[in-house]
RNA sequence: GCCUCCUUAGCUCAGUUGGUUAGAGCGUCGGACUGUUAAUCCGCAGGUCCUUGGUUCGAGCCCAAGAGGAGGCGCCA
């Protein structure tokens, strides 16, 4: 007899058909009635025992979270709740679990506490639908790029560039800390370190990709980065996963297309895909903001969130236009900014950004073209002389989901760039031969998968969408 | 890194102006019941009130420092 997921089970409605399945125990009720999941869907099987059959001792040993193995005959239910129920011949005790001792009951608990026990937190509804979630817009993004001829790019995790400009990174180091090699002048000799010189976890593969971009035109990395940052939010991680597509022969207007076409092909593919699951995320959203008051909560609920995403234009906006926005929106006229917006070329404050996304467009927003003071060496330099050409998208409640930019391909300005923003060009030779030797216009941007995932699910502290999340003080697991 | 708030039973939380033995729901454990839907009913047990120090006749409650957690800001994806 061959072992069927409860996932499959559900969706062929078998009746009649011999069965066995393996799963946990998610609740024993009127020593008949088994809730049986195995993680392959949201919903459960119902198992039915007739208790006079078994020992009263082994009977026992059914509690929630044990893993055990059933064999049966599936039936349409007796009871109303489920179309169909599991008539159980045979069962067997895989795994005990100890209900005295076992975190998780059949009640609602606090995120907080099951980030404790990020071990067992997938055993619960929430976080089975969040990593089933995870995994679909994975196979997605590798999909749409896919579809699109780009190519799969790994780009290393250890780089010896200090030069990504995209913050604090971690060092890589083989050397004894209790007892560093020195050199005569009191300096670390690194010449005695693995790679014989300083190495960090990498903070991006972009530079990287455009060197792969460079011959093969379309690529995409999709892989782990690590930023050593101090940051304490619901939006960050030490180690997160990032996409970075990188294009050749295209501009920054390619780059926004390439950008919204990606995010709404793979939240749709979750809303075709994982409409369980989404159900089940809405409606706990739904009932969680009951408790909140009015002011606080969401307009639309997550699945009209995604909907409304996936059939409107996103909105495509210059900083200048943003800063003429916010210069007259209300808040800032009654001074209700923190940061009152007044002269043109300081950054956007994440407050701005909220008012434009959530209260002025109430849609996701591309914002482009930002004074190059405040953005990266790489961006290409406007015909204006002030402005890169830049791209950011901003998701509600999110804030910013993609950074990129159309990237600088003439040598001359990138040389004198970098220069200016103190970029050593001599370590950075390879970066510029691409543009010594075939340059031409090129684009791409880098996509927070955490970040999307928590747009998808609904989910409003980016430690709950990794399964176990890195970040200032905390590396447990 | 800065600011604000929180920490009471396994979990979620009450706890009056500082006043005897610190409470509830759920869970656990014991019992009853058995077509249930986070089953239901009865009963028992369960506490370093985060830690340390201070004020006070007396501290879960007031003060200080520390630890842990959450949110806001900055940095960004």
């Amino acid at each position: 007899m061959t072992t069927r997921s409860i996932k499959n089970i559900l969706q062929t409605e078998d009746f009649g058909i011999q069965l066995k399945v393996q799963g946990w125990v998610r609740s024993f009720r009127s020593n008949r009635f088994i809730a049986l999941n195995d993680g392959s869907v949201q919903g459960n099987l119902q198992l039915v025992i007739d208790f006079t059959q078994f020992e009263e001792s082994f009977i026992r040993r059914i509690a929630v979270g044990a893993a055990i193995e059933a064999e049966g005959i599936l039936i349409a239910s007796q009871g109303s709740g489920q179309t169909m129920e599991l008539q159980v011949s045979k069962l067997t005790i895989l795994g005990d679990c100890d209900p005295s001792t076992y975190p998780l009951q059949p009640k609602k608990h606090s995120l907080e506490f099951l980030r404790q026990i990020a071990h067992l937190r997938f055993r619960t509804n929430t976080f089975g639908a969040i990593f089933r979630i995870r995994h679909t817009l994975s196979f997605a993004i590798h999909e749409f790029f896919n579809s699109r001829g780009f190519y799969y790019l790994h780009t290393p995790i250890i780089t010896a560039s200090d030069a990504e400009g995209a913050g604090e990174m971690f060092q890589v180091t083989t050397l004894d800390l209790n007892n560093i090699p020195k050199n005569e002048d009191g300096s670390i000799n690194f010449k005695e370190d693995f790679f014989e010189r300083p190495a960090n976890l990498t903070v991006s593969g972009q530079l990287e990709a455009e060197l792969a971009a460079m011959a093969l035109s379309k690529v995409y990395t999709f892989g782990p980065t690590f930023r050593a940052e101090n940051s304490n939010t619901p939006r960050h991680l030490a180690e997160f996963w990032m996409i970075e597509p990188e294009v050749a022969f295209a501009d920054i207007h390619d780059n926004m297309n390439l950008a919204e076409d990606l995010l709404k092909y793979v939240i749709q593919k979750v809303m075709t895909d994982c409409s369980d699951d989404l159900k089940f995320l809405n409606d706990r959203e739904l009932e969680d903001e009951k408790q909140k008051p009015l002011a606080e909560r969401n307009e639309l609920s997550l699945l009209e969130r995604l909907r409304f995403c996936v059939e409107n234009n996103f909105e495509r906006i210059s900083y200048t236009e943003a800063i003429d926005i916010l210069k007259n929106s209300n808040p800032n006229k009654k001074g209700k900014f923190q940061f009152p917006v007044e002269k043109w070329g300081t950054d956007l404050q994440s407050e701005h950004e909220r008012y434009l996304v959530e209260k002025h467009f109430k849609k996701p927003v591309i914002l482009s073209d930002y004074p190059k003071e405040i953005k990266a060496f790489y961006m290409r330099q406007n015909e204006d002389g002030k402005t890169v050409a830049a791209m950011d998208i901003l998701f509600p409640g999110i804030g910013e989901i993609v950074g990129g930019s159309q990237r600088e391909e003439r040598l001359d300005k990138l040389e004198s760039r970098m220069i200016e923003m103190h970029i050593p060009t001599e370590e950075m030779h390879w970066y510029l031969d691409t543009r010594k030797y075939g340059s031409c216009p090129h684009a791409g941007f880098g996509l927070g998968f955490e970040r999307l995932v928590l747009f998808v699910t609904g989910m409003t502290n980016i430690r709950d969408v990794i399964p176990f999340p890195r970040f200032p003080g905390n590396a447990e697991f």
